[in-house]
DNA sequence: AACGTTGACGTCAGCGTTGACGTAAGAGGG
DNA sequence: CCCTCTTACGTCAACGCTGACGTCAACGTT
């Protein structure tokens, strides 16, 4: 079977003898340092050009020990928050020229740390993890081994570490102010599995409610819509005076949305469903959702502009980006 | 300013002195080659743990001259098309412990070439792309350079290239059957505003519909939701008596069920409305989307298998994926 | 006993690049 | 005219790894 067909690349080599010059030179034309004539740089710029000439990623990476290339990382892809999120992130690593390594997690620990070895195995400059690992200890190790790492949503107090968050608590009061001022008084929160840490949303909302003297119920449950659907189910027969809803994400509070209307019940009149995120989704189901809205395109260029000075040398300050209760049909 | 604190990664060279044997034998070792007793073997393996050494692939990459890298090219990612495609992709490529460089177009022809030219500059194995280059000839010219490449519902005849599609044509006429069999009499497609050989769609419908005696009218627009909305409104407008609309995908579906019931017209009533993908919105808004559904991880999954064929040297077959209508409540 | 074969290693070079350092020619100063 | 400094290069080694090939001891064969 035939190996590819390809025209061997030209290599710095290559670009040297046509100009005349050594590799050397011609590397320092390419790579824009100093000690070169303006005549010797456009012969050389003609040769790159006729040649077609690029150069070698792996080998400039294996002196540097260091790629120009980035992980990022995530923990599922089906929930639209993601690929918006990848979309900020490709979008600024793009107008850097860096190239980005991408993972799928699916929230399994040993992936995780399978798809950060093979990144640190390729040498990547960065990463930007959105994880769920409970006690951190595996993105500890991570740092501790030179992983510098932006972390979605998420704090690590290491060197290598810094972090670019959300404000949810406050977007959680908002929820809960806004719930209070349009008269629910038996609320309830569905919210994730995620670890301790990220439960930020949780205490906003309770907290807010404890304030205005209203008790929450809480369920934990997995991340998903069909989750968020039994959750709600669940909830609304051990608790039918239930009504208002608060879900950590859209998909879940959609889910919780086809619970409440299962059982005969209207969506805002009997039960307002309240969600997190403000994916597409949210506008176009009936009712529409009444959500915190997030950035999330500018959750992911901010990470990259971090993890930019954070593989610079200097030490980012921790962003929490602000968010905004965009209020709908359901609550 | 602190530079990354790391410990310095383990090399082959560390490992051979720990065990006292050379590293070509750890190589071996590592490499799972043949050419050492079971005993080194034994004291190689728990040094590497002991180390926790993990090959340079950027170093491997540079002797080998291909990295176990590749590369996966999307034009958008606020599809949930993608999204789905991607998971399939990375599941598959993670299995067979593959990392991925990922990136989005945005379909602009310029940044598809950056990428590809980034890509192949690391030296990847291969790629897996999804583009709208109009005259494939950007394609041609990187197959041509010697990158091996699986085209995503597209084909390009080349040895560096093979071929993942959908079998679009018969969704297509499925789904005029069915518009057909349900008694609509003026249907309407809205058409991606793709190359020709990608509308494999607009003839699988309109050819049924000819054969059925049943005239078609034909838009080409955006494959966005707001295109869809626009394009239905003007066509409602322009022909009132269209009594169903097929759009290219469930996103221009959904926008063109709003632009209809915007106009005080029921869905399915009176405009029959059927997209194509089967994300999963179509389920979740009311009435529910009748659609063509493509098993979008699967094509990812096959995707990466005709990339590996690829590039161990054999030449795929390509693959035609076949596609299921499944009816809901718009049609 | 001489000879080929096999297994288990080791040696060496080189992938393409850049860091560190060397050098020769010209400019400028005293 | 000598000395220093700068500019514009060139040389060499090394990053970590593996392909090609060499070596040496143990074994089996005639």
């Amino acid at each position: 079977m035939a190996a590819a067909h390809s025209a061997a690349r030209a290599t710095l080599i290559d670009v040297a003898a046509k100009v005349g010059v050594s590799p050397r030179t011609v590397s320092r034309v390419v790579n824009g340092e100093t000690g070169f004539s303006e005549a010797t740089r456009q012969r050389v710029l003609a040769a790159v050009d006729e040649l077609d000439y690029q150069p070698n990623l792996l080998a400039r990476g294996l002196i540097r020990n260091s790629s120009d290339t980035f992980g990022f990382v995530i923990t599922m892809i089906d929930d639209p928050f993601f690929p918006d999120l990848a979309l900020g992130v490709q979008t600024a690593g793009l107008e850097h020229g860096r190239t980005m390594f991408f993972a799928v997690t699916n929230r399994d620990p040993a992936v995780e740390e399978q798809v950060l070895r093979s990144m640190m195995a390729h040498s990547i400059a960065g990463a930007i993890v959105f994880s769920e690992d409970h006690d951190q200890s595996k993105l500890a190790r991570f740092a501790d081994r030179g992983l510098q790492m932006v972390l979605v949503d998420d704090v690590l107090d290491h060197p290598n570490v810094c972090s670019v968050s959300i404000d949810l608590y406050d977007g959680a009061r908002q929820v809960a102010d806004h719930l209070v001022a349009v008269g629910r008084t038996n609320p309830a929160i569905l919210s994730g599995s995620s670890p301790p840490r990220k439960q930020r949303r949780l205490r906003g909302f309770t907290e807010t409610m404890t304030a205005h003297g209203v008790p929450v119920i809480s369920r934990s449950v997995d991340l998903t819509l069909e989750a968020g659907e039994v959750a709600a189910r669940q909830l609304l027969a051990e608790h039918p005076e239930v009504d208002a809803i608060f879900a950590f994400n859209d998909l879940m509070a959609l889910g919780a949305m086809r619970a409440v209307q299962a059982t005969g019940r209207t969506v805002p009149d009997d039960v307002a469903i309240v969600g997190c995120d403000g994916i597409q989704l949210t506008e176009f189901v009936n009712p529409s959702i009444t959500t915190i809205h997030i950035d999330r395109e500018r959750l992911g260029r901010t990470a990259v502009a971090s993890l930019l000075e954070l593989t610079s040398g200097s030490n980012p300050e921790p962003v929490v980006l602000p968010v905004e209760l965009v209020v709908r049909e359901s609550a």
